[in-house]
DNA sequence: CATGAAAAGTTATTGGT
DNA sequence: ACCAATAACTTTTCATG
């Protein structure tokens, strides 16, 4: 929604800060970049009303909450026709945190927290498999999540934290 | 790191809003489960302190930010002992945002975001294939990515919104 | 786009049950 | 584990440059 919308260095860097901490205050953001608090919330929520930023949240570790598997499961489908109405389905399993439709040998691409190996069986078996459409899955189990990250936004240095006025005079569009 | 923490059902509702607003104020929260602001604030502590909590993100849409493209990326290793080696320098690679060790044909999954295939290609051919230890790579391109959700936690409407002391009364450990 | 100032709201802390 | 009270801080809005 609503097309391109220019990113310049101050907004780079307020994404950058709060891609790793989505609660970190405005006024703290501000101090960082040498503007008012006031112009961060304006800049946040222009962000928002452009759809550049898509809400936040809570980063819990799967295993602490008793998901212990991670797997990647690739579902061929007997026609490509049937993805949208297999996508309604799968939104309905809460085992599968991501859906993809992707090129190469299978059509769609999950990834899937269960809580064990039994659970994750469960779940192929009595529930991705009984999806219309679905013909056959290829299970990738992950044995380590080496790391998770938001997409890169540059944090540039250029804004240095200044009391007053300096700064903020890059490429403003 | 720390172990097992028994999360009663207002710590799973506290999750449960967390994960969908990260921002959402815990004074907000208070009031949808019946407790006080100062014990969502103590159970959010010690969530935090025990390992559950894993920080915040805000999410910004990779279109937005110019990345056109999804990817994931199968990489065979020549031995699985490059493992550990591969991840270092792996995660020196802006465009992967997540990393895992998989079972199957390849060792490694990667996510990849790209601006468009050419820079794909570029970060394919002149970044991850000159990784030592990478034998070659086998790419899914994602078409659509319907959806992509935390890890399911039970959203009990057990703990009505209540103006005084109701609720709070399910199974605190 | 920016700002400062004011009002309203939130967070973090403390002391008590 | 919880609460109420408090102090410090943050968000949000608005008139203004």
């Amino acid at each position: 929604m609503a097309g391109k919308i220019h990113l310049d260095n101050i907004d780079q860097k307020i994404l950058s800060y709060l891609i790793k901490n989505a609660r970190m205050p405005f006024l703290e953001i501000a101090r960082e970049c040498g503007i008012s608090g006031a112009a961060i919330h304006q800049r946040v929520k222009k962000m928002e009303d452009a759809g550049i930023i898509d809400g936040s949240r809570l980063i819990v570790k799967p295993k602490a909450l008793g998901y212990d598997v991670c797997a990647f499961v690739g579902v061929s489908l007997i026609q490509t026709s049937y993805y949208t109405e297999a996508v309604e389905v799968i939104k309905r399993i809460p085992e599968v945190v991501e859906c993809h439709f992707v090129t190469g040998d299978y059509a769609v691409l999950l990834k899937i927290y269960c809580r064990d190996n039994d659970h994750l069986l469960d779940v192929l078996v009595n529930t991705v498999q009984k999806i219309p459409g679905v013909a056959r899955t290829e299970t990738l189990i992950s044995l380590d999540q080496a790391f998770e990250r938001q997409v890169y936004v540059k944090d540039k240095k250029t804004a240095k934290t200044s009391k007053k006025g300096t700064a903020a005079k890059e490429e403003n569009e």
